[in-house]
DNA sequence: CCACTGTACATAGCTTGGCTATCTATGTCC
DNA sequence: GGACATAGATAGCCAAGCTATGTACAGTGG
Protein backbone atom coordinates (compact mmCIF):
# COMPACT_ATOMS: atom_id res chain seq x y z
CA UNK A 1 0.00 0.00 0.00
CA UNK A 2 1.42 3.37 -0.58
CA UNK A 3 -1.46 5.22 1.41
CA UNK A 4 2.16 7.74 2.47
CA UNK A 5 1.41 9.00 -0.91
CA UNK A 6 4.68 11.13 -2.33
CA UNK A 7 3.25 13.03 -5.50
CA UNK A 8 6.33 14.95 -5.04
CA UNK A 9 8.72 12.18 -5.69
CA UNK A 10 7.85 11.86 -9.76
CA UNK A 11 11.03 11.36 -11.51
CA UNK A 12 10.90 8.01 -9.31
CA UNK A 13 8.08 7.13 -10.28
CA UNK A 14 8.53 7.63 -13.69
CA UNK A 15 12.05 5.67 -13.53
CA UNK A 16 10.25 2.99 -11.66
CA UNK A 17 7.45 3.16 -14.67
CA UNK A 18 10.00 3.18 -17.66
CA UNK A 19 11.70 -0.28 -15.72
CA UNK A 20 8.51 -2.18 -15.17
CA UNK A 21 6.98 -1.24 -18.61
CA UNK A 22 10.64 -2.93 -20.30
CA UNK A 23 10.64 -5.73 -18.05
CA UNK A 24 6.70 -6.13 -18.86
CA UNK A 25 7.40 -5.36 -22.81
CA UNK A 26 10.25 -8.63 -22.27
CA UNK A 27 7.54 -11.17 -21.03
CA UNK A 28 5.45 -10.18 -23.48
CA UNK A 29 7.62 -10.96 -26.14
CA UNK A 30 7.72 -14.51 -24.94
CA UNK A 31 4.34 -15.22 -24.32
CA UNK A 32 2.96 -15.20 -27.72
CA UNK A 33 3.53 -16.24 -31.14
CA UNK A 34 7.00 -15.69 -32.00
CA UNK A 35 6.05 -15.47 -35.84
CA UNK A 36 5.43 -12.33 -35.73
CA UNK A 37 6.89 -9.39 -34.01
CA UNK A 38 5.20 -6.62 -31.40
CA UNK A 39 6.03 -4.08 -34.10
CA UNK A 40 3.42 -5.64 -36.17
CA UNK A 41 0.62 -5.87 -33.90
CA UNK A 42 1.26 -2.47 -32.60
CA UNK A 43 0.59 -1.14 -36.06
CA UNK A 44 -2.18 -3.27 -36.87
CA UNK A 45 -3.40 -1.62 -33.80
CA UNK A 46 -3.16 2.15 -34.73
CA UNK A 47 -4.68 0.46 -38.23
CA UNK A 48 -7.17 -0.92 -36.69
CA UNK A 49 -8.25 2.22 -33.81
CA UNK A 50 -7.88 5.13 -36.63
CA UNK A 51 -9.18 3.46 -39.40
CA UNK A 52 -8.17 4.63 -42.94
CA UNK A 53 -4.78 6.45 -42.09
CA UNK A 54 -1.62 8.45 -43.64
CA UNK A 55 1.67 7.00 -43.43
CA UNK A 56 2.44 10.00 -41.95
CA UNK A 57 0.39 9.63 -39.20
CA UNK A 58 0.97 6.04 -38.65
CA UNK A 59 4.42 7.26 -37.82
CA UNK A 60 3.65 9.59 -35.20
CA UNK A 61 0.91 7.66 -33.75
CA UNK A 62 3.50 4.86 -33.69
CA UNK A 63 5.97 7.15 -32.42
CA UNK A 64 8.27 5.79 -35.17
CA UNK A 65 9.91 7.81 -38.29
CA UNK A 66 8.37 7.67 -41.38
CA UNK A 67 10.71 5.40 -43.24
CA UNK A 68 10.56 2.44 -40.92
CA UNK A 69 6.44 3.10 -41.19
CA UNK A 70 6.66 2.81 -44.77
CA UNK A 71 8.55 -0.63 -43.83
CA UNK A 72 6.22 -2.01 -41.39
CA UNK A 73 2.70 -1.29 -43.73
CA UNK A 74 4.55 -2.66 -46.49
CA UNK A 75 5.25 -5.91 -44.53
CA UNK A 76 1.38 -5.84 -43.55
CA UNK A 77 0.01 -4.99 -46.98
CA UNK A 78 2.27 -8.21 -48.01
CA UNK A 79 0.87 -10.41 -45.58
CA UNK A 80 -2.54 -9.23 -46.69
CA UNK A 81 -3.32 -7.96 -43.26
CA UNK A 82 -3.36 -4.05 -44.54
CA UNK A 83 -4.67 -2.75 -47.73
CA UNK A 84 -3.66 0.89 -49.27
CA UNK A 85 -5.75 3.24 -50.35
CA UNK A 86 -5.00 6.33 -53.16
CA UNK A 87 -5.99 9.58 -52.09
CA UNK A 88 -8.44 10.98 -54.89
CA UNK A 89 -7.52 14.55 -53.50
CA UNK A 90 -3.68 14.11 -53.31
CA UNK A 91 -1.65 12.01 -55.16
CA UNK A 92 1.26 11.88 -52.37
CA UNK A 93 -1.42 10.27 -50.19
CA UNK A 94 -1.79 6.84 -49.58
CA UNK A 95 -3.57 6.12 -46.86
CA UNK A 96 -4.06 2.65 -45.42
CA UNK A 97 -6.51 0.24 -43.67
CA UNK A 98 -6.60 -3.02 -42.05
CA UNK A 99 -8.20 -5.65 -43.81
CA UNK A 100 -10.69 -8.21 -42.44
CA UNK A 101 -7.97 -10.93 -42.35
CA UNK A 102 -5.75 -8.30 -40.45
CA UNK A 103 -8.36 -7.77 -37.77
CA UNK A 104 -9.11 -11.07 -37.25
CA UNK A 105 -5.52 -11.99 -36.55
CA UNK A 106 -4.94 -9.24 -34.33
CA UNK A 107 -7.90 -10.79 -32.31
CA UNK A 108 -6.44 -13.89 -32.17
CA UNK A 109 -3.18 -12.51 -31.01
CA UNK A 110 -4.41 -10.55 -28.21
CA UNK A 111 -6.21 -14.01 -27.24
CA UNK A 112 -3.50 -16.14 -27.36
CA UNK A 113 -1.06 -13.08 -25.60
CA UNK A 114 -3.80 -12.99 -22.36
CA UNK A 115 -3.95 -16.58 -22.34
CA UNK A 116 0.18 -16.77 -22.04
CA UNK A 117 -0.31 -14.01 -19.13
CA UNK A 118 -2.75 -15.07 -17.29
CA UNK A 119 -0.92 -17.44 -14.66
CA UNK A 120 1.12 -14.21 -13.96
CA UNK A 121 -2.43 -12.90 -13.00
CA UNK A 122 -3.70 -15.62 -11.51
CA UNK A 123 -4.90 -14.65 -7.78
CA UNK A 124 -4.59 -11.12 -8.35
CA UNK A 125 -7.61 -9.26 -6.44
CA UNK A 126 -10.20 -7.42 -7.90
CA UNK A 127 -9.41 -4.38 -6.96
CA UNK A 128 -5.57 -4.83 -7.96
CA UNK A 129 -7.23 -5.49 -11.40
CA UNK A 130 -9.12 -2.59 -11.80
CA UNK A 131 -5.57 -0.27 -10.56
CA UNK A 132 -4.03 -1.83 -13.15
CA UNK A 133 -7.37 -0.72 -15.79
CA UNK A 134 -7.09 2.33 -14.51
CA UNK A 135 -3.27 3.19 -14.57
CA UNK A 136 -3.76 1.84 -18.43
CA UNK A 137 -6.49 4.24 -19.10
CA UNK A 138 -4.70 7.24 -17.59
CA UNK A 139 -1.44 6.26 -19.66
CA UNK A 140 -3.32 5.72 -22.85
CA UNK A 141 -4.87 9.11 -22.40
CA UNK A 142 -1.73 11.04 -21.71
CA UNK A 143 -0.77 9.21 -24.71
CA UNK A 144 -3.48 9.81 -27.09
CA UNK A 145 -3.88 13.52 -25.65
CA UNK A 146 0.04 14.87 -26.07
CA UNK A 147 0.92 14.95 -29.43
CA UNK A 148 4.10 14.15 -27.87
CA UNK A 149 6.97 16.52 -26.76
CA UNK A 150 9.15 14.70 -29.31
CA UNK A 151 12.83 16.23 -29.78
CA UNK A 152 13.52 13.81 -32.44
CA UNK A 153 10.35 13.20 -34.21
CA UNK A 154 9.92 15.16 -37.13
CA UNK A 155 7.37 18.00 -36.44
CA UNK A 156 5.21 18.00 -39.35
CA UNK A 157 2.07 17.55 -38.54
CA UNK A 158 0.65 20.42 -39.53
CA UNK A 159 -2.19 19.62 -41.60
CA UNK A 160 -4.61 17.24 -39.37
CA UNK A 161 -7.62 19.17 -41.31
CA UNK A 162 -9.22 15.72 -40.97
CA UNK A 163 -11.52 15.85 -37.72
CA UNK A 164 -9.13 14.44 -35.41
CA UNK A 165 -11.33 11.87 -33.19
CA UNK A 166 -9.15 12.49 -30.42
CA UNK A 167 -11.56 9.72 -28.80
CA UNK A 168 -10.68 10.15 -24.86
CA UNK A 169 -11.97 8.41 -22.41
CA UNK A 170 -13.82 10.04 -19.72
CA UNK B 1 -16.79 4.10 -20.21
CA UNK B 2 -15.33 1.26 -17.83
CA UNK B 3 -17.22 2.27 -14.60
CA UNK B 4 -18.65 -0.81 -13.88
CA UNK B 5 -15.25 -2.60 -13.27
CA UNK B 6 -15.10 -5.99 -14.75
CA UNK B 7 -12.66 -8.12 -13.95
CA UNK B 8 -13.77 -10.82 -15.91
CA UNK B 9 -12.47 -9.37 -19.00
CA UNK B 10 -9.09 -9.98 -18.23
CA UNK B 11 -7.99 -10.62 -21.63
CA UNK B 12 -8.82 -7.42 -22.80
CA UNK B 13 -6.75 -5.96 -19.92
CA UNK B 14 -4.27 -7.84 -20.79
CA UNK B 15 -4.22 -6.92 -24.45
CA UNK B 16 -4.47 -3.31 -23.75
CA UNK B 17 -1.72 -3.21 -20.82
CA UNK B 18 0.77 -4.70 -23.71
CA UNK B 19 -1.00 -2.32 -26.30
CA UNK B 20 -0.29 0.50 -24.03
CA UNK B 21 3.27 -0.95 -22.80
CA UNK B 22 4.58 -0.85 -25.92
CA UNK B 23 3.49 2.91 -27.30
CA UNK B 24 5.05 4.14 -23.75
CA UNK B 25 8.19 2.11 -24.67
CA UNK B 26 8.41 4.08 -27.73
CA UNK B 27 8.01 7.77 -26.29
CA UNK B 28 10.78 6.61 -23.66
CA UNK B 29 13.12 5.71 -26.39
CA UNK B 30 13.08 9.06 -27.75
CA UNK B 31 12.81 10.81 -24.33
CA UNK B 32 16.09 10.28 -22.84
CA UNK B 33 19.66 9.99 -24.46
CA UNK B 34 20.00 8.60 -27.94
CA UNK B 35 23.15 7.41 -27.47
CA UNK B 36 22.50 4.48 -25.67
CA UNK B 37 19.98 1.65 -25.96
CA UNK B 38 17.03 0.67 -23.59
CA UNK B 39 18.40 -2.58 -23.29
CA UNK B 40 22.14 -0.83 -21.82
CA UNK B 41 20.06 0.41 -19.05
CA UNK B 42 17.88 -2.81 -18.34
CA UNK B 43 20.85 -4.40 -18.16
CA UNK B 44 22.36 -2.06 -15.91
CA UNK B 45 19.47 -2.03 -13.56
CA UNK B 46 19.80 -5.53 -13.46
CA UNK B 47 23.23 -5.22 -12.25
CA UNK B 48 22.79 -2.86 -9.56
CA UNK B 49 19.82 -4.67 -8.09
CA UNK B 50 21.27 -8.19 -7.98
CA UNK B 51 24.98 -7.30 -7.04
CA UNK B 52 27.80 -9.62 -8.35
CA UNK B 53 25.85 -11.58 -11.07
CA UNK B 54 26.47 -14.34 -13.04
CA UNK B 55 25.64 -14.30 -16.83
CA UNK B 56 23.16 -16.98 -16.73
CA UNK B 57 21.12 -14.94 -13.86
CA UNK B 58 21.58 -11.59 -16.21
CA UNK B 59 19.75 -13.60 -18.90
CA UNK B 60 16.89 -14.86 -17.03
CA UNK B 61 16.41 -12.39 -14.92
CA UNK B 62 16.29 -9.90 -18.45
CA UNK B 63 14.12 -12.31 -19.65
CA UNK B 64 16.44 -12.76 -22.99
CA UNK B 65 18.90 -15.26 -24.13
CA UNK B 66 22.13 -16.12 -22.55
CA UNK B 67 24.00 -15.17 -26.00
CA UNK B 68 22.48 -11.50 -26.33
CA UNK B 69 23.42 -11.18 -22.15
CA UNK B 70 26.83 -11.51 -23.07
CA UNK B 71 26.58 -9.11 -25.96
CA UNK B 72 25.00 -6.39 -23.96
CA UNK B 73 27.30 -7.40 -20.57
CA UNK B 74 30.47 -6.99 -23.31
CA UNK B 75 29.28 -3.82 -24.06
CA UNK B 76 28.77 -2.54 -20.75
CA UNK B 77 32.77 -3.76 -19.54
CA UNK B 78 34.06 -1.68 -22.56
CA UNK B 79 32.04 1.02 -21.36
CA UNK B 80 33.55 1.03 -18.30
CA UNK B 81 30.21 0.77 -16.38
CA UNK B 82 30.75 -3.41 -15.50
CA UNK B 83 33.43 -5.30 -14.30
CA UNK B 84 33.98 -9.01 -14.38
CA UNK B 85 35.18 -11.06 -11.75
CA UNK B 86 36.15 -14.67 -12.23
CA UNK B 87 34.59 -17.51 -9.77
CA UNK B 88 37.81 -18.76 -7.89
CA UNK B 89 35.53 -21.95 -7.52
CA UNK B 90 34.38 -22.56 -10.34
CA UNK B 91 36.59 -21.48 -13.42
CA UNK B 92 33.25 -21.51 -15.98
CA UNK B 93 31.90 -18.97 -14.27
CA UNK B 94 32.36 -14.88 -14.66
CA UNK B 95 30.27 -12.92 -12.19
CA UNK B 96 29.23 -9.36 -13.52
CA UNK B 97 28.93 -6.40 -11.14
CA UNK B 98 28.17 -2.68 -11.78
CA UNK B 99 31.25 -0.26 -11.47
CA UNK B 100 30.32 3.55 -10.18
CA UNK B 101 30.65 4.59 -13.35
CA UNK B 102 27.77 2.82 -14.39
CA UNK B 103 25.60 3.19 -11.39
CA UNK B 104 26.62 6.94 -11.89
CA UNK B 105 25.26 6.84 -15.65
CA UNK B 106 22.26 4.69 -14.68
CA UNK B 107 21.17 7.50 -12.25
CA UNK B 108 21.96 10.24 -14.58
CA UNK B 109 19.46 8.17 -17.55
CA UNK B 110 16.76 8.14 -14.49
CA UNK B 111 16.99 11.64 -14.41
CA UNK B 112 17.15 12.47 -17.68
CA UNK B 113 14.08 10.49 -18.20
CA UNK B 114 12.25 11.41 -15.76
CA UNK B 115 12.40 15.48 -17.07
CA UNK B 116 11.83 14.27 -20.38
CA UNK B 117 8.59 12.72 -19.38
CA UNK B 118 7.45 15.21 -17.12
CA UNK B 119 5.29 17.68 -19.72
CA UNK B 120 3.34 14.43 -20.26
CA UNK B 121 2.59 13.92 -16.80
CA UNK B 122 2.15 17.31 -15.84
CA UNK B 123 -1.64 18.35 -14.87
CA UNK B 124 -2.33 14.59 -13.46
CA UNK B 125 -4.11 14.30 -10.70
CA UNK B 126 -2.50 13.16 -7.02
CA UNK B 127 -5.10 10.86 -7.77
CA UNK B 128 -3.74 9.61 -10.47
CA UNK B 129 -0.28 9.54 -9.80
CA UNK B 130 -0.88 7.01 -7.03
CA UNK B 131 -2.68 4.78 -9.23
CA UNK B 132 -0.07 4.62 -11.65
CA UNK B 133 2.55 4.28 -8.30
CA UNK B 134 0.37 1.41 -7.29
CA UNK B 135 -0.18 -0.65 -10.61
CA UNK B 136 3.58 0.07 -11.07
CA UNK B 137 4.06 -2.08 -7.78
CA UNK B 138 1.71 -4.59 -8.24
CA UNK B 139 3.54 -5.57 -11.72
CA UNK B 140 6.69 -5.30 -10.18
CA UNK B 141 5.85 -7.76 -7.39
CA UNK B 142 4.41 -10.17 -10.57
CA UNK B 143 7.35 -9.60 -12.62
CA UNK B 144 9.32 -10.44 -9.87
CA UNK B 145 7.59 -13.48 -7.75
CA UNK B 146 6.67 -15.62 -10.72
CA UNK B 147 9.94 -17.19 -12.30
CA UNK B 148 7.10 -17.03 -14.88
CA UNK B 149 8.77 -18.75 -17.92
CA UNK B 150 11.03 -20.99 -15.86
CA UNK B 151 14.30 -20.80 -17.73
CA UNK B 152 15.08 -22.21 -20.83
CA UNK B 153 11.66 -21.49 -23.10
CA UNK B 154 11.02 -23.95 -25.57
CA UNK B 155 10.81 -20.89 -28.44
CA UNK B 156 8.13 -22.59 -30.58
CA UNK B 157 5.24 -22.13 -28.23
CA UNK B 158 2.50 -24.14 -30.16
CA UNK B 159 -0.69 -22.39 -30.73
CA UNK B 160 -2.95 -23.88 -28.85
CA UNK B 161 -6.24 -24.22 -30.96
CA UNK B 162 -7.90 -21.34 -30.80
CA UNK B 163 -10.78 -22.66 -30.70
CA UNK B 164 -12.92 -19.36 -30.38
CA UNK B 165 -10.42 -16.57 -30.52
CA UNK B 166 -12.31 -14.65 -27.88
CA UNK B 167 -14.80 -13.59 -29.71
CA UNK B 168 -15.10 -10.02 -28.45
CA UNK B 169 -13.27 -7.35 -30.52
CA UNK B 170 -11.55 -5.28 -28.72
C1' DC C 1 42.94 -42.09 -14.22
C1' DC C 2 40.08 -41.58 -18.09
C1' DA C 3 36.14 -41.34 -20.79
C1' DC C 4 31.23 -39.39 -20.56
C1' DT C 5 27.77 -36.42 -19.58
C1' DG C 6 26.29 -31.90 -18.13
C1' DT C 7 26.98 -26.88 -17.31
C1' DA C 8 28.52 -21.90 -18.19
C1' DC C 9 29.71 -19.06 -21.23
C1' DA C 10 31.52 -17.53 -26.06
C1' DT C 11 31.15 -17.30 -31.13
C1' DA C 12 28.88 -17.33 -35.62
C1' DG C 13 25.35 -16.02 -38.49
C1' DC C 14 20.83 -14.34 -39.27
C1' DT C 15 16.47 -11.44 -38.89
C1' DT C 16 14.14 -7.41 -37.77
C1' DG C 17 13.13 -2.72 -35.92
C1' DG C 18 14.86 1.38 -35.64
C1' DC C 19 17.36 5.42 -37.35
C1' DT C 20 19.35 9.32 -40.69
C1' DA C 21 19.99 10.97 -45.18
C1' DT C 22 18.38 11.50 -49.47
C1' DC C 23 15.30 11.21 -53.67
C1' DT C 24 10.94 11.60 -56.31
C1' DA C 25 6.62 13.22 -57.06
C1' DT C 26 3.11 16.12 -56.05
C1' DG C 27 0.89 20.22 -54.11
C1' DT C 28 0.81 25.40 -53.10
C1' DC C 29 1.73 30.06 -53.35
C1' DC C 30 3.40 34.17 -55.63
C1' DG D 1 5.95 29.09 -64.35
C1' DG D 2 9.27 28.83 -60.59
C1' DA D 3 10.40 28.42 -55.56
C1' DC D 4 9.39 26.16 -51.69
C1' DA D 5 6.82 22.71 -48.86
C1' DT D 6 4.98 18.06 -48.02
C1' DA D 7 4.08 12.82 -48.51
C1' DG D 8 6.04 9.07 -49.09
C1' DA D 9 9.82 5.76 -50.97
C1' DT D 10 14.61 4.12 -51.14
C1' DA D 11 19.29 3.27 -49.47
C1' DG D 12 22.32 2.12 -46.05
C1' DC D 13 23.53 1.66 -41.37
C1' DC D 14 23.41 -0.17 -36.39
C1' DA D 15 21.53 -2.54 -32.27
C1' DA D 16 18.99 -6.13 -30.10
C1' DG D 17 17.12 -10.23 -30.36
C1' DC D 18 17.25 -15.17 -31.71
C1' DT D 19 19.08 -20.30 -32.80
C1' DA D 20 22.81 -23.32 -33.39
C1' DT D 21 27.07 -24.57 -32.23
C1' DG D 22 31.73 -24.55 -30.06
C1' DT D 23 34.86 -24.66 -26.00
C1' DA D 24 36.33 -25.18 -21.54
C1' DC D 25 35.51 -26.79 -17.13
C1' DA D 26 32.87 -29.81 -13.44
C1' DG D 27 31.33 -33.95 -11.84
C1' DT D 28 30.63 -38.87 -12.15
C1' DG D 29 31.19 -44.06 -13.27
C1' DG D 30 34.13 -47.60 -14.60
Amino acid sequence: MYSGGMPSDLPALLGDLITVNHRLARVAAHAADGRESPAVWRTLSVLRQLGPIRLGEVAARSRISQPTATKLVAHLVERGWAARLADPLDARVTSTVITPAGDAALSAWRSELAEALLPMFDGLADADLATIRNAVDILRERLDGSEVPAERVPAGAASPTAGNPAGARA
